[in-house]
DNA sequence: CCTACCGATCGGTAGG
DNA sequence: CCTACCGATCGGTAGG
């Protein structure tokens, strides 16, 4: 009856837990109570946790956010060309969501609920790494790799919007494979990454 | 104390005020008292019209989807050359999304939600008109116009998620006029349009 | 980590 | 279209 040896610690289950819950059925539609069971626990036990379902709320995502303020930077340096730092950009970015089907889910649900306080706080993460981005796409466009008319700022949201919304409804888009999720879920993102590239760069062999 | 005139019927008044709340916040995030509330009358009262939330959530999406497939076949016949009916399409469902951000966000939504109930009304729906368009982008790339790397079917599913998502999350994602919001999306449109026609067209002037 | 319990609110019904 | 009310469930607390 006992459990295997190194058992995840109860508050880590919890956040498991109401990762999933909250990107199946959004933060409205999950109770506490459905996430203390799923962890095996009471709701009061839960609430000595996370002593409110708003601060379980901010954990969640907290951990969602740090886990790419952590992996962002490594990527931005290690490719230096410049198509093989879109590759490597654009591949790091689906490899995280598609790792976690549930993260995109999360976000995009986020973005519904809480614009506003979504937008703060993407500003105090994000911002900086944007502002590297932008000026890469407009010193390829100088260079004249990188199409004139591209819209540097809007470009890189929409192609983010895809990514995340394209991996997020995955399940709702299917078109090829209706018994095999995974097969289907790497041919949309070879055609997001056809889009993201095809848009960008000047066609060198026409 | 008298209202004005041609007063709208308070059905469809709920079904306007159900619109707005479950988009804004979500199915399990709106009470019933809530929507009666903003159209002036009792939950009980509510309750005559549509006579359970289930039912009210059916209505309020069936009038989206009706509005839907009543304008589709109008714009697949109006253009005819390849390059015209591509801006005629691109721009309807722009149009569409953008006279009403609520009608993206309430679908984006049911994408979360309902993955398994939408995709089958969607089969019913839209699956006729999504198989003209994959023709219609197979000649093309038969005649040459359009890149033979194109996936048909996975390109129109993440152009319409890249409108879709990008509309209904237009008010994160700003990031030009943060005090003013049209031409922000104005702009964000114009950049998604561009990204859709350069990722699917042979560029003709290198 | 639990049982027992709180007031508030949920969707929905009775009855007029 | 209303008042009055139903059982169920919500997030959270007391107390151990």
């Amino acid at each position: 009856m006992s459990e295997p040896q190194p058992t995840t610690p109860v508050p880590e289950q919890v956040l498991d837990a109401a990762t999933r819950l909250f990107a199946a059925h959004g933060y409205e539609g999950t109770s506490l109570s459905a996430i203390a069971e799923e962890v095996g626990i009471r709701k009061p036990s839960l609430l000595y946790h996370y002593p409110s379902k708003e601060e379980l709320r901010e954990a969640v995502l907290g951990r969602l956010f740090s886990h790419w303020t952590e992996v962002l930077p490594r990527i931005l340096q290690a490719a230096t060309t410049g198509s093989s730092r879109f590759e490597g950009l654009v591949g790091e970015v689906v490899g995280f969501f598609v790792a976690d089907v549930d993260r995109a889910r999360l976000l995009l649900r986020e973005m519904l609920d809480r614009p506003v306080e979504l937008q703060r706080q993407m500003d105090g993460y994000l911002a900086p790494w944007l502002t590297i981005i932008r000026d890469y796409i407009r010193t390829g466009q100088e260079s004249g790799v990188v199409r004139a008319d591209v819209d540097p700022d809007s470009y890189i949201v929409h192609v983010i919007q895809m990514i995340v919304g394209g991996i997020a409804t995955s399940n709702v888009i299917a078109v090829s494979h209706p018994d095999d999720d995974r097969a289907d879920l790497e041919r949309h993102v070879a055609e997001i990454v056809r889009i993201a590239r095809s848009s960008l760069f000047i066609d060198t062999e026409p």
